[in-house]
DNA sequence: TTTTAGTTTCCTGATT
DNA sequence: CAATCAGGAAACTAAA
């Protein structure tokens, strides 16, 4: 059933077979490090389905790995795997199960200050961020003013927002909305305010995976 | 089922 | 003038 051959993510998708998998599906809230390959076709499975993506195109001998193995990708192998879309969500992805669930060995971090907050989804602000570091997707949306300090702008506000509904399925999203949005961040630094520039933003100290340097080591 | 985080929507007013 | 910025208030939605 599961390893019957290319074709079985595309079977995930059209069955959900979630109910069968319960030992898998609810043992990946722990470190990717520790993760056997059929947790990590669980996983990409299931970004398939959160995505929509047509993993038809994808080999199963592309998928069979181990946690260990996964967690060595960097962001540009993910890509020449997955393709850009589903390749960069599963970056994302493992991005923040490393965060959240790389502090020790096969149990949950509850002392992770991300390990209480949303697991699922992306938030606006990783959108905004995933636009600025991934050029690929990024035709000319936005541009960093200062890198290092995190600091950019939008270049083609309502087009960017127009990107944010369509990942939201809201057809009516605007930047006036898309900036409320972004002015809540200030309270919670995930953003700095930076007055007297239209359309400029800089990344706080609650918000990560900007820096150039910072991709995830293991830990 | 209730609560809550994270927006989304709307709005009035100020600034560029 | 049109586009942005500032936040308060309230509605919404998915996940806990």
């Amino acid at each position: 059933l599961l390893l019957s051959g290319p074709g079985i993510l595309w079977y995930k998708t059209t069955h959900n077979i979630t109910s069968q998998l319960p030992h898998i599906c609810g043992s990946l809230q722990v470190n990717p490090q520790c993760w056997t390959s059929e947790h990590v076709l669980e996983w990409i499975s299931d970004h398939v389905d959160r995505i929509k993506f047509d993993a038809s195109t994808l080999t199963l001998d592309y998928c069979t790995m181990d946690g260990a193995t996964l967690c060595q990708m960097n962001h540009d192998q993910m890509i020449s795997i997955f393709g850009p879309q589903l390749g960069l969500h599963l970056h994302q992805s493992l991005q923040e199960h490393k965060t959240k669930y790389g502090g020790m060995f096969g149990f949950p971090n509850p002392s992770s200050p991300e390990s209480r907050s949303t697991p699922r989804g992306t938030h606006l602000w990783e959108f905004i961020r995933d636009i600025l570091i991934h050029p690929e997707r990024n035709q000319g949306l936005m541009k960093w003013e200062d890198r290092r300090e995190g600091i950019f702008k939008f270049l083609k506000s309502e087009a960017v927002a127009q990107m944010w509904g369509q990942k939201k399925k809201n057809s009516s999203m605007t930047y006036e909305k898309l900036s409320r949005a972004m002015r809540y961040y200030y309270k919670r630094e995930i953003l700095e305010r930076v007055d007297g520039r239209r359309l400029v933003y800089k990344f706080g100290k609650n918000s990560s995976g900007w820096k150039t340097e910072e991709v995830g080591m293991g830990m």
